[in-house]
RNA sequence: GGGAUCUUAGCUCAGCUGGGAGAGCAUCUGCCUUACAAGCAGAGGGUCACAGGUUCGAGCCCUGUAGGUCCCACCA
């Protein structure tokens, strides 16, 4: 009864702490609300949007044509018109605004020219869905209302990707927005295709190509999505003909296939040959049954002995493959399919059946025929298309194609000779791959929203003209009346052009010689085929130069589980509402942090929340900076103290490494590293070495140091930071100093020798050795922190005990002393005190009623052990004769140093423990 | 069938051209220290998948093995 009420005590009483708590944050935001003081949490809400709006305003993303400057170049990969943003544009749009707000800061006139893309077939799906919920058909809307509809979808989801990209951050030049489809880009592609045509290397023919049935079109070889499904391995006979002409009823040719439907078409059955079980059969026919008809038998090498029976149904018409050995074969094609997989009329009785109900009624009547062998279950791959994930179909129709033997050339010697230099290296494996085994690409689409093909066709005598405008007369027979071809282009022939269209091509304007070639490309691994190849070799041919000079690959974004983020699987992350909670800064840094070129990451709640914390601390850490700073006239000082120098030239190295590491795209090192510097190194270290000098008014210049080393340190780190995340820096930037209007276009900070003070940075390094060894001893003995204990600094060393001095002010505060004495040996310190080894000198702390001399013993024998195996390490590497000789010189002095650290410290353990 | 890639702390991943194993999260301990509890100070935790090799020295280079992922090709 008493534990239950005291129970109850207890979770009142914290109600209470909590109620008292909420009160005191409301103060707090009423407060800095009113103006007096800052949020003590950063709340990005309202911050981004105003910031982007200023950016806007101020034009800083537009770029012009200026000769005094160099550029610097990206083109966005368009986004599709069709969706809205996903965490693959986030990434992306992050990765390319890093890269060129870094280059803008370093004096580039950068321009990052945005725009987005018709996407042809995915978006005319997605505008025949939406008819099918209003009950209309596209054929009954008809082309031109459909493509009214098509213009007006643009309209409304083309500008919602833009704001989307916007709330990222995405400092794109807005006055450059472009569209795939708007006249400069039409201008483009029919150039390009009249272009090609007349060199001969766009083409229209009859070839086997993938066809959808559901979408209507034929698709090129990269649209086809193979995958494994389980299927029947069904044996068929087919009974040869006999000298009359007519089908034997003994003797039989046994075969399997996937696919018995496709009989229909079979103008031909092949043998190898090589294969001398089935040499009698030269010259010999096969009965084809249910069509009727007796077809050859052919011999091909195509065909494999091993494999099955080693006889092979021939369908021309309907197989790749087979197309092939019935051109070698000289074999009719038959056609048996309409355009939505049905069968027609050359199907005979099976005209007008689904090509899965024929097959069901096929294998039905040949088993009544007795032609039917055993059933065999099979697991093969099958095509679909990547849209609609529809089996596609293969058959021949007349297409346009794009000649690709010539084009590719030039675009696989760029990678070859690193010309266009692919990150991370790997992909160009993959690139090699797609160019060396290349056929020609498929472009006309049966479809409406797209570029229509400049080809018309003559009313009277169907003579094909290909021209920039519609002709007038027909060049043949004279007639004026023409008919353009009803097909548009694959979607990638204009996005093939982006990077020159977008600049003005086919003019030669002064932004396409300026802008042009550009300098990265920032995209997904999965759409190097597509995409990336095609820029390349446009680039070439049209331009005579690279599109770009080096292509960045990210991976794909994850859910926690690594699974595809996918609309089916529900498992999608919207970007916005992480920047709606989080803040886009902390999404960016997320996205970019820890994951390496080209590698797939996982997206975790946890993450952005570390990097919320992150911006967190660096808004307290400059809040901190700026209460100090108020009412102070801060000056360059005329003299530092060691704890300035030593962040001084911290942050100088930061600068160095930070810049390399982006200079080769190492963007998430990069980071890594500033993140490391302002939480460990600023925050944790210097903030607190420095409060005791804040703190006292009555040494000015020490005070004044001290701030001015904070504030130029936290602006340079800010501007570091700037690229990862760029409003919480710009909103601390303008508050921190009024002189800039914006980090955004403020100097990238450079690396100056005469900032570096290796000195400064020992001694430091020195005291910090201190003030962990102190802290471990006094957690280890359970000490208080609010118990202070005087601390004796012993050491022989003249530069040692000078850095002591120096630094006693923070050193006691850091190491909880309540004084601090520095002296050359132990004389006056009490026998039991506890001791702290580090290099170059031994801390006493006399904590008498605490120290467990046993204890103290066990803690320097345990030392004592790590030291001796320290020591035999590099012993054992310096008593190596060959190492002496092979290894380089910076690597023997760096062990021969410690070598003499260790041995010093030996030394001391030693000498302290004969005391106990 | 060909190729790529991965296997590093309980989880997710970094680790640049070979030179003493890192981060975030999680766990444990102690702290409301007047910038930050979304924080501070500590701690524990790894035969870097396995087996060989090259090297003074291997998480990193080479060979092989096992498992995972992906791409390409597609033998009906």
């Amino acid at each position: 009864m008493i534990q239950q009420f005291d129970a109850l005590c207890r979770q009142i009483g914290r109600g209470l702490l909590l109620f008292e708590e909420l009160r005191l944050k409301e103060e707090k935001i009423m407060s800095s609300a009113a103006g007096k003081e800052l949020a003590k949490t950063y709340d990005p809400k309202g911050i981004e949007d105003r910031i982007y709006q200023k950016w806007l305003e101020k034009k800083y993303f537009h770029a012009e044509v200026d000769h005094t400057k160099k550029p610097f170049t990206i083109v966005i990969p368009p986004p599709n018109i069709t969706g809205q943003l996903h965490m693959g544009h986030a990434l992306d749009n992050t990765m390319q605004d890093i890269l060129i707000r870094y280059k803008r800061m370093q004096g580039y006139n950068a321009l990052w020219q945005p725009g987005t893309d018709h996407a042809s077939i995915s978006t005319e799906v997605k505008i025949i869905e939406a008819l099918k919920k209003e009950g209309v058909d596209k054929h009954d809307l008809g082309r031109e209302k459909f493509l009214e509809r098509a213009w007006d979808w643009r309209r409304e989801y083309g500008g919602r990707i833009v704001s989307q990209l916007k709330k990222l951050g995405s400092s794109c030049d807005w006055d450059r927005e472009r569209f795939t489809m708007d006249e400069g880009c039409n201008k483009a592609v029919t150039e390009v295709f009249c272009k090609m045509h007349e060199k001969g290397w766009i083409y229209k023919g009859a070839k086997i190509i993938n066809w959808c049935p559901v979408c209507n079109t034929s698709i090129s070889d990269a649209e086809v999505e193979y995958e494994e499904q389980a299927g029947h391995f069904w044996h068929i006979k087919y009974p040869l003909v006999d000298e009359n002409g007519q089908p034997s009823r003994t003797e039989f040719l046994e075969f399997a296939t996937t696919r018995p439907e496709t009989m229909l078409g079979d103008t031909a059955v092949a043998v190898n040959p090589k294969d001398e079980r089935y040499t009698y059969l030269k010259g010999r026919y096969v009965w084809l049954p249910i069509v009727n008809k007796a077809i050859p038998v052919v011999e091909d090498e195509y065909v494999d002995m091993e494999f099955g029976t080693g006889v092979v149904k021939i369908t021309p018409g309907h197989d790749p493959n087979d197309f092939e050995v019935g051109k070698r074969h000289d074999l009719p094609i038959v056609n048996i399919m309409n355009d939505d997989a049905t069968i027609n009329e050359n199907g005979g009785r099976y005209a007008g059946l689904d090509r899965y109900e024929a097959r069901r009624q096929i294998l039905e009547e040949l088993k009544e025929e007795g032609l039917l062998g055993k059933i065999e279950d099979y697991s093969h791959n099958v095509g679909t298309h990547d849209r609609c994930n529809t089996t596609i179909e293969p058959l021949v129709k007349e297409q346009w194609f794009v000649k690709m033997e010539e084009l590719i050339r030039p675009a696989a010697e760029a990678v070859k000779n690193g010309e266009v230099k692919l990150i991370p290296e790997r992909m160009e494996k993959i690139y090699f791959n797609w160019t060396d085994n290349i056929r020609d690409w498929c472009i006309s689409r049966q479809l409406w929203w797209g570029h229509r093909i400049p080809a018309y066709y003559c009313d009277k005598c169907g003579e094909v003209v290909v021209a920039r405008q519609a002709p007038q007369v027909c060049p043949k027979c004279g007639e004026t009346h023409f008919t353009q071809d009803e097909d548009v282009l694959d979607t990638w022939f204009s996005s093939a052009l982006w990077p020159f269209s977008t600049l003005g091509w086919p003019e030669m304007t002064e932004d396409l010689k300026y802008f042009y070639p550009t300098d990265v490309l920032v995209t997904g691994y999965d759409i190097i085929f597509f995409w990336v190849i095609r820029m390349i070799f446009s680039g070439y041919e049209q331009m005579g130069e690279r599109p770009f000079k080096t292509v960045l690959f990210h991976g794909l974004v994850r859910d926690s589980q690594g699974r595809k983020m996918s609309k089916s699987l529900g498992n999608g992350i919207d970007p916005l509402e992480i920047i709606d909670q989080y803040g886009a800064d902390a999404l960016r840094l997320m996205l970019i942090t820890g994951n390496a070129p080209g590698n797939d990451m996982r997206f975790y709640y946890e993450r952005v929340e570390a990097a919320r914390n992150f911006a967190n601390k660096v808004w307290n850490a400059s809040r901190f900076i700026m209460m100090n700073m108020e009412g102070k006239t801060i000056t360059k000082p005329e003299a530092f103290e060691p704890a300035d120098k030593w962040i001084i030239s911290k942050l100088n190295r930061l600068v160095k490494e930070v810049t390399d590491n982006m200079d080769s795209f190492e963007l998430g090192i990069a980071v890594q590293k500033v993140y490391d510097f302002i939480w460990d190194e600023f925050c944790d270290w210097y903030i607190e070495m420095v409060k005791p000098r804040l703190y006292n008014s009555d040494d000015k210049a020490s005070q004044n140091a001290a701030l001015w080393t904070l504030q130029n340190v936290l602006i340079d780190a800010l501007k570091l930071l700037h690229p990862y995340m760029p409003f919480i820096t710009e909103e601390i930037f303008c508050s921190l100093q009024s002189a800039e209007e914006t980090i955004m276009i403020s100097k990238w900070p450079e690396y100056q020798k005469e900032r570096n003070f290796a000195a400064e940075e020992k001694a430091i390094e020195t005291i910090k050795e201190a003030v962990r060894g102190i802290r471990n001893v006094r957690t280890a003995m359970n000490v208080a922190p609010s118990r202070k204990a005087a601390v004796y600094v012993v050491t022989e060393k003249e530069e040692v005990r000078a850095a002591f001095e120096e630094g006693k002010l923070f050193f006691a505060s850091l190491a909880y002393a309540s004084e601090v004495t520095v002296q050359s040996d132990r004389s006056g310190i009490a026998e039991d005190a506890v001791s702290v080894v580090i290099p170059g000198a031994v801390l006493y702390m006399p904590f008498a009623e605490l120290v467990d001399l046993k204890q103290e013993k066990e803690r320097l024998q345990k030392e004592e052990k790590r030291l001796q195996s320290e020591l035999a390490r590099v012993n054992g590497m310096l008593k190596n004769e060959k190492f002496l000789a092979k290894a380089p010189e910076t690597k023997v002095a760096e062990e021969k140093a410690k070598l003499e650290k260790y041995t010093q410290m030996m030394q001391q353990v030693q000498e302290r423990l004969s005391q106990l």
